[in-house]
Parts: structure tokens; sequence; C-alpha cells
DNA sequence: GCGCGCATACTGATATTCCAGTTTCCCTGC
DNA sequence: GCAGGGAAACTGGAATATCAGTATGCGCGC
């Protein structure tokens, strides 16, 4: 028997229908960085059990969108900034190279089918009021449609799981800038589009660089908290922290 | 109360530890590719409930290393030449950018390191009579203190996952073949130490692709098994595709 | 002899239950 | 008023039992 969501989507497991319930309330907001998710609660109000809860936030930890401690509770993972910057090295070595292959083997038709696709999402970009995850949905999608286009598996899946992370931080502040309208993606598409492999790379480094710095402006105020956070588990690391005395010596 | 294994290290959980043994076992070659693993016998041999064990295998499966269909089984993944030749283009996006950051940041002390390091590699790699693990480990750390000493925790991570799965397919058939001393793990090294970063990435995309070469040469057998493995499940999949008759007019 | 169908013995998926460690917060003693 | 101790309520980890789907092998019918 298969069960139905409100989206009317069917899953072909209960974990996989939690972990896409979980994933989409992070990118959404509704779950907001540093906030602990409970196993048990989730799992009562999801009508299920807590062990397919349990895998999917296991895979979402794996993907680098939670964090654990072993009996100590599960939260939506807040980033320093060596993560945010070494999020967007990883990002840049596996986009460059699906940005490379896709001007050498993409066909006319994708080609036409993403540059629509730049600009639906641009479009939605310079919208204040725009859906925030339907924006990141169509933000990935596009990306994803440039690895699959390159036509290496692969690296479509190992972009599609960075892909998580990048949204979880993407939107955070966004809104509050008011920015004006933007083509930083049909402009992407056009350099990818030339045929000039070298020149689709390096449109596709100044894409991403670019992303990982106003990732980091934006989340500014957040790794502050982050430093804060630790504060709050003062005491018990004091408890951990001390050592033996037979050993303190 | 933690529990001891063979090699007398301790783990923070059962699944961590399953885990490990699994991951090693294939690795070493006495799980081949293709076999069926059953969490049950698994559960029973290694002492603990199939929880923590399919907490393991699950993981093993998201780095690749497994496949498993719902209720029929799991086995070592058989890969097709598209998955290696797509894994290495992965490797090659994620090592490239690494040895990028390595020349431009490692320290002397780090650059001599990894020169021991790549003697002992290249020493093992002629030697036939080898510890395959112990080689495959040797390679692993290689490749990991190079991502290490770049300084991008996110980076290194990466390699990481995509090692376990370069590491199951590095090793089949390589003593069948005799190869003479080989000095390919100290060339790369002492580009990558040379300073130039140019050079250095050129000089880890080449020996990426060269391994990327050696291992298509060598799993092809498997190539073809893995194709006519689909064909013992013909007869399911006639099942499965069987459309209701009420649908099929 | 060959192909189909069904019973059986597997597989993983899930629910329930219990256990051990962590955090929290109140309450006591100073 | 505040630091420290301790109990209670939380957390995730693991064990057991049960369910549902898949593969296989035997036997029946052609």
């Amino acid at each position: 028997m298969t069960r139905k969501v409100s989206a009317s989507v069917e899953y072909e497991s209960l974990a996989a229908e939690a972990y896409s319930i979980v994933r989409q309330r992070i990118l959404r907001g509704d779950l907001a960085m540093g906030q602990i998710i409970s196993r048990r609660k989730l799992a009562t109000e999801l009508g299920m059990s807590f062990l397919p809860v349990s895998e999917a936030l296991m895979k979402l930890e794996f993907e680098g969108l939670l964090e654990s401690r072993p009996r100590a509770g599960t939260r939506v993972r807040i980033p320093t900034v060596q993560d945010v910057q070494g999020h967007y090295i990883v990002r840049e070595a596996l986009e460059v190279q699906a940005a490379r292959l896709f001007a050498a083997v993409a066909t006319e038709d994708e080609k036409m089918e993403l540059t629509r696709l730049a600009i639906r999402v641009d479009s939605l970009a310079s919208q204040p009021d725009a859906d925030r995850y339907h924006y990141l949905s169509l933000h990935e999608k596009l990306h994803r449609r440039i690895a699959e286009c390159a036509r290496c598996g692969a690296l479509s899946e190992a972009i599609e799981k960075t892909h998580a992370l990048a949204s979880t931080w993407m939107c955070v502040g966004r809104h509050a800038e008011g920015q004006g309208p933007r083509r930083t993606h049909q402009d992407l598409i056009e350099k990818l589009c030339a045929g000039d492999t070298d020149a689709a790379a390096e449109g596709m480094r100044r894409h991403i660089v670019s992303s990982k710095d106003r990732a980091v402006q934006r989340l500014e105020p957040y790794f502050r908290i982050g430093a804060t956070r630790g504060a709050t588990y003062a005491r018990s690391a004091r408890k951990q922290m001390a050592p033996p005395a037979a050993l303190a010596s």
C-alpha cells in the first residue's frame, strides 16, 4: 500500500517520504538553522515509526544539511565560514567540469531548453515575493540539467548532493536586500552554449565564485551565532573536558 | 559498554563497526563484486542486531559500493563502463582542485611527508605479494593528505567519499598483470611540490586520467558480467513489466 | 521436453519496545 | 543572589517481532 501526502506524490518508501518532507521544510525555511529536530515528534506527526524518519535524517546528515551528536539531538546545521567557503570550492570543481563537458556535447535542443530555464530563474530571483522553495527547486534544476546534458551520471549525482546544502544557505536574507533584476544565469548559459569549452569553464567558475561571495556575505550574522552557540553547551563541555585527576598531573 | 573487534579498535557505535568491517571486506576482496550480502546473516555473524548492520549497508550504498533493490537483496556493486568513467571524471574535478590548492598553500614539512608517502605507495605497488588492503589504505591516505594539506575540509570529505569506490575497483586484476616498478606517485608529488599551480593541476589531471584508463581496462571482463547479470532477473522483470489486462488495451 | 504457476524460503521495511547517555531545570546549600 | 547537585524528561541507539515483496524450485499441464 502506497501512501499519499500533501502534494499527492507517491513515495516508494516511508523513509523517502520523510526525507523529502524534511528536506523541503529546511529549504523552505520552516526549520531554521540551529533548530532541533526530534525523531519521535516528527515520526508521530508524519504518522510513521521513527525508524524511517531516522533513516531520512541520516541521509540528510550525510548530505550536510543536519548535524547530530550521539544521544544529544539532531539539528539543522549552522555553517562556519570555512564550511561555506569549502563547500563552494567543491561546487566550483564539479560544476566547472560539468560546464566543460556541456560545452562539448550538449545538443541544440538542450541549449534552448536551458536558455528558457535560465530566463525563468533570473525572473524569479528578481521578484522579492517569489516562493522560496519554488525558486530553489528551479535553480537546482537548472544546474542539474547542465550536468545531465554533460552525459555523466556520476557527475550529476555529485552535483545534486552538493546542491541541497547550497540551497539551504542560498535564500538566507535574500529578500532583505531588495536586489534589482539580474541576468546572472542567462549570461552563464550564453557562455556555456557558445561552444568554447575553456570559456564555458571560466564562465561557470566566475558564477560559482560570485555565488560564494554573496553567500558568505549573507551568512555573516550566522557565523557569529554558530560561534556563540557553543556556549550553551559550556556546562556539559566542562564535564566532558574535565580529565580524571590521576591523569591531569 | 564498548566492544572490541579483531584489530582491537574501539568504535563509537555498532553501526560504525559494521560499516568498517564490511568496507574492509569489500576492499580486501573477501566480498567479490556482485556477491549478495544478507543483513540477517551478517548481523548474526557480527553478534549484533540487523539494525546497525542495515545502517552501515545504507551508508555504503550512499557511497556507491553497494547496490540494493527494495526487498530483493543488497549486493556489491558491479559497475558499468559509464559508472567507472563518470566516477573518474568526478575524481578528476575534485583532485585537480585539491592539487591546485596544495601547490599554493602546502608547507615544506607537508611536502616532505608526502614525498615519503609516495615512495612507500610506489614501492608497495611494485610488490606483487603486497597486502591488498594495506596498499589501498596507504594509497587513500596519500590522496587524502593532499586534500588535507589544501586546507579545505569540505574538499577532503568529498575526495574521501569518492575514494572508497575507487579502491574497490582499483585492485581488480592488479596482480595478474605483473607490472614492473613504477614511479607514478613520486612523479605526481614532485609536480605538486614545484610550486606552479597550473603545472600541479595538470600533473594531477594526467595522474587521474591514466588511472581511469587502467581501471577501465582491468574492469573490462566485469562489464560483460554486469550486462549478463540482468538476464538472471529476466523472469521477474517480465512479471513486473506485464501490465494489467484492463490497462493494456 | 518445455513452459507456466504456485508454495516456500528467502529478502528488506517497518513497528514496537527498551536502554543508555545528554540536557535541562529546579532545588538546595552557601 | 548564585554556584553546584541531582532528578526528570528528553535525546538517539539498539534489540526483537512482524509484515510485505521477491526469487527460486518443484510439480503440474501441455
